[in-house]
DNA sequence: GCATCTAACTGAATCATATTCGGTATGATA
DNA sequence: TATCATACCGAATATGATTCAGTTAGATGC
């Protein structure tokens, strides 16, 4: 487990916002020098906490206004791992989940309209295993991309 | 609605995935110069279609290890937007979608554990005008954070 | 056909920032 | 007390972002 200080959740939960902030700028707002916070990020990165440095882009400027979550539901003798492979080419599915209850796995997914969805969803019915497929489409989302917070010990995350 | 040519869609691709790329290799990436890469990119984000700059971290490294999706079902006389602000205080939810179907919002959360999961669940529900929550737990997550690839007409989209 | 305008590009400055480095302080360890 | 590791700092250096003047190609209007 890597222990992570005030300093480095501080850091953490900028990055998530905007992670081009200079590491001048960064320091000034956690209280070190330019070099400590390289330092610091470049510890960070080499532990795998920092995983990537990504934009995000609005769906809609691609064309794709639509997204809906898909929940599949497997015949008795596949395992979602198995099912993965044929899931991962369709690259309308942003996301995967493997999850407990009625179904098995839960994926979120963005196509252009209806027709495009339905489309995807007569594909993913064509991977063996797939027992039964239940569509929820979205009807708009307020809240997306929110930074994570630590968790647990201090629910209050304030740098000073 | 904006025009993305063939190289402002490969400059998004690639910045979904690397955000720190410099103008100067995407640029050979693409077969521009650093400069007309750097046009572009402050092209995008000046109408929008680059969102934000981000990092994306390990939940894990945070202490998260938990995520669950939550299925709201509201009181038949409140709408999603007036419940929303009461949810927003909660920064274990990542994301909050009005959806269509049985239930009227779904959202993504994440915390430590169960039992904190079970404390989120409990001071949701004292939000007014929430009638039934569902919760499904995720036991794996296989994909996420994927890169949206432009939808419709060119299904494929190549760089040269 | 020709002048004009715009958009997108290029290469070459210039400027800002990331990165590296040597050195210091602190706390843990033997 | 000596030694070591960690985290920090300020200053130098290297890298990359940003700006700019000039070119090209494609439209537009006369």
């Amino acid at each position: 487990m890597i222990q992570l200080d005030a300093r480095d959740k501080a850091i953490l939960l900028e990055l998530q916002q905007e992670s081009r902030l200079s590491y001048a700028e960064m320091g000034s707002r956690v209280g070190l020098s330019p070099a400590a916070v390289h330092d610091r990020v470049k510890k960070l990165e080499r532990k795998g906490v920092i995983r990537a440095y990504k934009i995000q882009v609005d769906p809609e400027a691609l064309g794709l206004k639509l997204t809906a979550f898909v929940a599949i539901r497997l015949d008795n003798n596949f395992t979602g791992r198995e099912i993965q492979p044929g899931l991962e080419q369709f690259h309308q599915i942003e996301e995967v989940h493997s999850i407990a209850g009625e179904n098995d796995l839960l994926l979120k997914v963005r196509t252009s309209d209806t027709k495009a969805l339905e489309a995807l969803i007569y594909r993913i019915k064509a991977v063996p295993g797939i027992a039964r497929i239940t569509s929820t489409i979205v009807l708009s989302t307020a809240l997306e991309g929110r930074p994570l917070v630590p968790g647990e010990s201090d629910e209050s995350i304030e740098l000073r």
